[in-house]
RNA sequence: GGACCCUUAGCUCAGUUGGUUAGAGCGUUUCCUUGACAUGGAAGAGGUCACUGGUUCGAGUCCAGUAGGGUCCACCA
């Protein structure tokens, strides 16, 4: 066996194993008929995409997880793979044309841009799965999937067609969210709301007909470069300054001069601005509907890429959008139309992807209206579907109820193109719903028409999360019967846990429940049918200001550098540390340095265990439990073996409900502070007693092969390394082939070899731990701290002199005494008051009565605080009355304890000469 | 406008059904290189648990409100 050096060195073992796992298909999804699965799918990053601190947490809780059931032996299968995110590596592709051959996509082609686009899939992408595969991921990479691979684009294909049959896709010229950067229709999940800062133009429109003393009708606008568009103005039915005016009309400012109606619509507000609203439906929302209703016409001055077209009249045709706006200010100005110009903040629609404010376009695109809506919310309000935190359940909900059509056409080229063919010489635009039922006039399907020459296919590409909406029976052989059952669909679906950001819930949590319910098993029962039964979302990693992290405001670091600096592990369990349920994490560099020197502690820890005794059989836990001899347990052992359960315990409720913060708080206090700190300290001592050595080594041998198995989720590395080093691998060659015991089945264990552990020996160590605290606290405040010459005598009574006796010579090792011993009389030495009783120190050097004097006088009016406290809450008949029994039984137990100490002290105080 | 979250030590965060003197890491003070670990050990300082009120024998914890910070949804020209 070899010797285990100095400190830890990730780099030395982290490649080592990661090769060692793939080369046994450690990670392969296999199961056994009947065995409990665990199934997770991975949020597909996107391919060209590279680590960031968010896929870090994400990953690593995933891979918590799934380490975890694989320990609890169940077969767990953790899916990996990537998006080809439509327009991001659309844009990337682009751009970098541009650069190196100064082309656009339309010098190439469809046929030849895509071409590039696999080109650079291929040589740039699945660069993140590789960096997931450093960070220690234990995914099946056999089944890694890729939302364009055939499998998975028939898959999507698929989908759209059985939608369509089921008529719950349409086609239809309609007010969408435009981009024109991308030159794309938009979602309304990828459109963001911002504040921005422009002006608002109050305007004249002039009356053909004045009435009375009304000569102009007062409008508000930020868009007047849209003015060439307006074909009516819109006030209030019920407006008493402008209904009469209702049927009349004004001159069109902007423009080709016109008389544009005036209507009565109840969508204007009449206390906002002027209460008047200028109508232009081809350039708003509000104002298409406003149109629709009164048969407006629709006047559309813009172009795909937001330049203004002819109809804008020659001064501003030709022109972007926001110098058109400036222009057609001044143009307003000049012919006096224009009253006041003020400076202005509204909220504008970005798309959130490029970054520039979107068009209310009217265009044609291919629209979904959900299936499965009610089903959806209902798997979540039934907790078929469990959400963690739970109240993202609500907000889940909020959208479900107020769900809009999903426009699923992107004018791209990147992405699975629409199975949809037109016969040739048709007008698109002229389709109506029957004609999208004739199969002459449409053809559907995946293999495409039987004589192309006479169809052209639709341009159009799905939105790319029409596609991974799939993704979690899409990468399990869907729709493809073979394919499903060489995944073993029916095993690993519906997925366990569905680890992702809540920045992505309606985006793709939502609607894989409804594809889904919808797709997966049709007829089933809807507990086989739901994608996953679980969703817990991780919090968003954030800088120390709060900001996300971001490649633009280059705050985030290259988790490689961390990995290089702490090793995987160190940043894995630094991470999980400070990652609560739900919330976001300000990221703190120095709590991955923490976990780099926790695994040092673990690292030395088993190197100590190596130093203090030959290894024996560690083969397996039966071995290891058959080293253990019951007649030699003492209480540090009950103890120790007391918070080996609790901790067990605790993991087992904290993955229950997914608090990972918890469970590595736990796994770090107990192996630190009980194990190391204590049992470690302590057992130095019995080391030394021949009898006792093989019993507490093998105590020892329990202790750290349970440690490991519980840690191997956090930090699969380091564990993996020493469960060799130390002999645990006899059996089976990894650790996450061993079986972890819970609590429970470890005392059942315990029992079998007859023995129970003592629970109330984790008070006597407790005391004994307290008792060597107030020792070294003595020491320290008589400056001997450093000196192990010292000599203790303690006044205690038979039974607490007995408790001490016990433990002298690990009280001595481990508060640097040479000597503790009983007295029966009050010595004129320095002391303290301990449970087990006086306690005095000889440092062999005169004492200084004023400083002895203060330090106990301070001491009695710090417990004097604690005692009036105490007292009070005990003269309180209310509390007496009512307070259950045992609360009452420890106050009372409290005070007395107090009270004896305190008159102790002033024993002390009294004697000090 | 609607919904939700957060506020605990200098910093980053724990604190699960209400119950002794509120914890950890980092930082900081003093001491220690004694054969696991200085990536370490020992001892200490540091907190009116944002604020106000309520429920209760008892509130960091439950309820209401206020202030500050943040998120999501909707959005008026």
């Amino acid at each position: 066996m070899a010797e285990i050096t100095k400190s830890y060195e990730p780099k030395d073992v982290e490649d080592k194993w990661y090769a060692a796992w793939q080369e046994a298909k450690c990670f392969a999804g296999h199961a056994a008929p009947g065995q409990e699965t665990y199934t997770i799918v991975i949020p597909p990053p996107n391919v060209t995409g590279i680590l960031h601190m968010g896929h870090v947490l994400n990953n690593t809780l995933q891979d918590v997880l799934i380490r975890r059931a694989r320990l609890e032996g169940k077969a767990a299968c953790w899916i990996p793979g990537t998006d080809h995110a439509g327009i991001a590596t659309q844009t990337m592709v682009e751009k970098h044309l541009k650069k190196t051959e100064g082309k656009g996509r339309r010098d190439l082609g469809r046929e030849e841009f895509l071409k590039r686009v696999w080109t650079w899939r291929d040589e740039k992408g699945d660069h993140i799965l590789k960096q997931l595969r450093q960070l220690g991921c234990s995914c099946d990479w056999d089944r890694t999937a890729f939302t364009m691979d055939a499998d998975y684009s028939r898959a999507v294909l698929t989908s759209f067609i059985k939608l369509f049959d089921g008529g719950h896709i349409y086609r239809g010229k309609r007010m969408v969210n435009w981009c024109p950067a991308s030159l794309t229709a938009l979602s309304d999940e990828e459109v963001e709301m911002r504040p921005t800062k422009g002006f608002i133009y109050k305007l004249r429109y002039e009356l053909v007909e004045p009435s009375g003393e009304l000569t102009h009708l007062t409008v508000e606008t930020t868009r007047p470069e849209t003015i060439p568009a307006d074909v009516a103005l819109a006030v209030h039915p019920d407006d008493e300054r402008y209904k009469h005016l209702i049927g009349k009309s004004v001159w069109r400012p902007l423009g080709e001069r016109a008389p544009l109606p005036i209507v009565g619509d109840i969508a204007v507000d009449p206390v906002f601005a002027a209460g008047v609203l200028k109508v232009t439906p081809a350039h708003d929302k509000v104002d298409f509907e406003i149109g629709q209703r009164h048969k407006l016409p629709v006047i559309d001055l813009l172009n795909a890429d937001a330049t203004l077209n002819a109809l804008a009249g020659p001064e501003l045709a030709g022109m972007e959008r926001f110098a058109a706006r400036k222009k057609s200010a001044e143009l307003l100005r000049e012919s006096g139309s224009l009253i006041e110009e003020k400076p202005y903040e509204n909220n504008v629609g970005y798309s959130q992807r490029a970054g520039v404010p979107i068009e209310p376009r009217l265009t044609q695109q291919w629209w979904l209206r959900y299936p499965r809506v009610e089903e959806a919310k209902q798997v979540v309000r039934d907790g078929l579907i469990q959400m963690h935190p739970e109240r993202w359940s609500k907000v889940y909900l909020n959208w479900l109820e107020n769900i809009q059509d999903w426009c699923i056409s992107r004018q791209l080229w990147w992405g699975h193109r629409i199975p949809v063919w037109y016969a040739k010489g048709i007008d698109r635009e002229k389709l109506t719903e029957a004609d999208l039922r004739d199969p002459k006039k449409i053809h559907v399907s995946l293999a495409g028409p039987a004589d192309p020459e006479n169809w052209d296919q639709e341009d159009d590409v799905l939105d790319t999360w029409a596609s991974s909406w799939l993704w979690p029976f899409g990468t399990l052989g869907w729709p493809d019967a073979e394919s499903q059952a060489k995944a073993n669909f029916d095993a690993f679906y519906p997925t366990t846990t569905l680890a992702t950001g809540a920045d992505i819930i309606f985006f793709w949590v939502a609607r894989m429940i409804m594809a889904g319910l919808e797709f997966a098993r049709p007829g089933a029962p809807v507990e086989q049918r739901i994608p996953f039964k679980h969703v817990y979302f991780n919090g968003i990693v954030r800088d120390k200001q709060g900001r996300k992290m971001s490649k633009t405001l280059g705050n985030s670091p290259d988790p490689l550098d961390l990995i290089t600096a702490y090793g995987a592990d160190g940043l894995r369990f630094g991470l999980l540390q400070i990652a609560p349920l739900g919330q976001d994490v300000k990221f703190d560099e120095s709590r991955v340095e923490a976990g780099k020197h926790f695994c040092n502690k673990l690292w030395n820890a088993c190197r100590f265990r190596q130093m203090s005794g030959e290894m024996a059989d560690n083969s397996s836990l039966g071995a290891v439990l058959g080293r253990i001899d019951p007649a030699h347990l003492d209480d540090d052992d009950h103890a120790l073996l007391g918070a080996l359960l609790d901790t067990m315990s605790t993991l087992e409720k904290s993955f229950a409900g997914f608090e990972f913060a918890g469970a590595t708080q736990r796994l770090y206090s107990f192996f630190w502070n009980d194990f190391c700190d204590w049992y470690v300290e302590v057992a130095k001592a019995r080391l030394q007693e021949p009898a006792a050595k093989a019993h507490v080594l093998a105590v020892q041998d329990l202790v750290i092969r349970e440690f490991l198995l519980m840690f191997e989720p956090f930090a699969p590395f380091i564990t993996e390394e020493l469960w060799h080093l130390l002999g645990y691998d006899a059996e089976k060659s990894f650790v996450q082939e061993t079986r972890i015991e819970t609590a429970a089945g470890l005392v059942a264990l315990f029992a079998k070899r007859g023995v129970t552990v003592d629970a109330a020996a984790t008070g006597r160590v407790e005391q004994l731990k307290q008792f060597s605290t107030l020792a070294r606290e003595l020491k320290a405040d008589q400056s001997v701290a450093q000196k192990r010459d010292v000599k203790f005598f303690a006044l205690a009574g038979q039974p607490e002199w007995l408790a001490l006796e016990k433990n002298l010579s690990k009280l001595a090792r481990l508060v640097g005494a040479a000597e503790i011993s009983r007295t029966t009389e009050k010595l004129s030495l320095p002391a303290t008051v301990t449970s087990l009783g006086t306690l005095f120190l000889d440092t062999g050097v005169k004492v200084d009565p004023a400083a002895e004097r203060a330090r106990l006088t301070k001491e009695i009016q710090a417990l004097n605080k604690h005692i009036t406290g105490t007292e009070a809450r005990l003269s309180n008949e209310a509390f007496t009355s009512k307070a259950p029994p045992a609360v009452l039984e420890g106050a009372r137990k409290q005070l007395a304890d107090q009270q004896a100490k305190r008159a102790e002290l002033e024993r002390l105080l009294a004697a000090v000469k």
